[in-house]
DNA sequence: GTCTATAGGTTGATAGAC
DNA sequence: GTCTATCAACCTATAGAC
């Protein structure tokens, strides 16, 4: 038996799909309640505002993403690998729905005022300090500027695959996809991890910003 | 002596300030008509929509980029190495006015269908098939698979910097910002390139997709 | 080339019946 | 909770005077 969705939750697949394609300022709410099959007011009732309607969608697919991160950077242990700790940043990650979520989380990252006042502060900047605390355990005496370096170039790469992903095959000429997910995670951890460990290697340019210890 | 430039340069530099700061269907044209001081009906005259400005706008930023990368991978010769390909790519796109330019590219970039048809393959698939032939040169024997995800990865962490440029001190307490772009360029490059040799050293996920030769 | 005026359409949000 | 109807504001694009 197929369950129809209410309301609430179509609005909010249909946002997050429409938001995604065309943008948060393309989309238009009578474009989200026309394809959802729900009146125009449902929106304003169930949601307040436009802007409210997107923060809901955001935090129904990132709040999972986050929890499952913290489980499995506990799971590491103590003292993780680089390999761990990237894995259990990124894998999260692409086991949500990419055709939705994807260019959604993308286009918000490339917004450098939306994303900082109502996803970094409020979704991602925890994350990141765990993570830059892990990295730092796997790394010892590695310049913290190397590591927070790398974090920016791993978001960086992350959110490209995720952002582009609809199209990676008609730039890479069929070459490239996300169908094998757990492979490109692990592609992404040996290219991330390399760049890591060549940040802190001692090179000319870091010695002067060296931890102490 | 200042000289005030003329109507049609007026809205292209102001036109290119507010599509990255606010994006392209969250910036009216007259936003863009108040600010710059003009006449809203020129933007028509000048340019025939404001999908057309948009096009303007990209153009006059990206193309003396990509004339410059082209050079930059001429004078690497034949046989260049990672680094000299690498920074002939990422080089030039840190010269430009990156607080104008950056939001802009980076949500263009992050928008998936816009991306296809009205960047990458009006401005960007040429070059990115001259730097996979010159990365390929690097790194004889390497699988082209490998070169294609590293390429994505290194657009990926490109990206982000220019998109996050404005809030990078902000999410890194200071510690990572664009001030020395020389020195943010090199330290790409250091861990880009590690990512690419990494990519192309004989793990197991790779062997049955090695070039022959 | 630059302006005014306006056509023609869409938007987010709400009031009020049921 | 869901609907219809509507408001006030905004938009892009163009016609036509100067």
């Amino acid at each position: 038996m197929i369950e129809i969705a209410d309301t609430k939750t179509r609005i909010l697949d249909t946002a997050e799909r429409l938001f995604g394609q065309k943008g948060f300022e393309a989309t238009s709410l009578r474009d989200i309640t026309a394809e959802a099959q729900v009146n125009l007011a449902a929106v304003n009732y169930h949601f307040q505002s436009k802007d409210s309607l997107m923060d809901a969608v955001i935090a129904r697919r990132v709040d999972p993403v986050n929890q499952k991160r913290l489980e499995m950077l506990d799971a590491a242990g103590p003292d993780p690998t680089v390999e761990q700790v990237l894995t259990a940043f990124l894998e999260p990650v692409f086991d949500i729905q990419l055709e939705c979520a994807a260019p959604l989380v993308g286009r918000i990252l490339s917004n450098p005022n939306l994303f900082l006042d109502r996803m970094y502060k409020r979704h991602f900047q925890i994350i990141s300090e765990r993570f830059r605390a892990a990295m730092i355990r796997a790394l010892p005496g590695a310049p913290v500027a190397d590591i927070l370096w790398g974090q920016m170039f791993t978001v960086g790469a992350m959110t490209q695959l995720m952002a582009l992903s609809q199209i990676l095959p008609a730039i890479t000429g069929g070459v490239c996809d996300m169908s094998d997910r757990p492979a490109v995670v692990a592609r992404a951890v040996r290219f991330l991890a390399a760049g890591f460990r060549a940040g802190a290697n001692g090179s000319e340019l870091n010695k002067e910003l060296r931890c102490a210890g």
